[in-house]
DNA sequence: CTGATTTTGATAATCATTATCAATTAAATT
DNA sequence: AATTTAATTGATAATGATTATCAAAATCAG
């Protein structure tokens, strides 16, 4: 199901499916839902298959985000996170936990007003992405 | 009016307003509703007085935002950015153009429907920031 | 199979940021 | 006012993340 989608992508782009990019997108597929950074995506890749090198993982992840089979953004911490990104709509609204570090998903509807609102300004809105800062419920029944 | 607002938040922190840091303040209160990155403070406060170093920039800038005097959020680019934080409530709501490059700000009211509906479910929210990408009423016209 | 093209991995280079530390400046104490 | 104490600065080294380079390996097309 998923794989399917992705090789379309892949395939649409004349971009081939190295054992590499497989063990990659193995990984980011494993952690759906999670937003990983390179080094992580790296740790993980080499423990299912020990010969891919950072760079590959750097390029790799830098095409798949092109071809949007992931989504690339940037938290604070400076590092660039990935996440798989499945599906046409855009959902990326996080809900990071300042305690514990965990990085979950906001629902969309509410946000469309927003757009409209801004479309009438004359403002031509393509993408957005919402952060909300704070503790997540088991972080914040510990306090 | 802003400096006053400065000048207090300062002396709670114990915080020494030296030529350097008057210097970078100016370059902040000259840019309110812009976003710099450290590199263009620096070019700017040296601009107006020559001796201050890059170090002392990173530094300030982090100090600053740490009393909530600037506001530091990272964008795509993946480099940090200051602005000036007037007021109390958070209003970091950007509409970034991904034409320009220009970034300007988006209302509150809606978004807070949203935290109501997150701190239901046992999520504690501090913090927010709402990032839309897309063109700006100039750039829109001009395609 | 052969030559052309893409991809890879090691490593060097770059860019932003942080840490170090001696020198300077300002504040507090005498 | 002089002296001690603490904070701040600037130059620069160190770090961390990412990108660029390039020869070798893998893959593709004819």
């Amino acid at each position: 199901m998923v794989w399917k989608r992705i090789s379309q992508k892949l395939e649409e782009n004349e971009y081939r499916l190295t054992p590499q990019r497989e063990v990659i997108l193995q990984v980011m597929i494993d952690n759906r839902g999670k937003h990983l950074s390179a080094d992580e995506v790296y740790i993980e890749a080499r423990g299912k298959s020990s010969n891919i090198g950072i760079a590959t993982v750097y390029r790799t992840l830098e095409k798949l985000a092109s071809i949007e089979v992931l989504y690339k953004t940037i938290f604070e911490g400076g590092k660039y996170r990935y996440e798989l990104s499945l599906g046409e709509t855009h959902q990326h609204h996080h809900i990071i936990c300042l305690q514990c570090g965990n990085i979950s998903e906001v629902e969309e509807d509410l946000l469309h007003n927003l757009e409209i609102h801004l479309e009438k300004k004359g403002y031509k809105i393509l993408d957005h992405e919402l952060k909300f800062y704070g503790y997540c419920p088991q972080c914040n029944s510990k306090k």
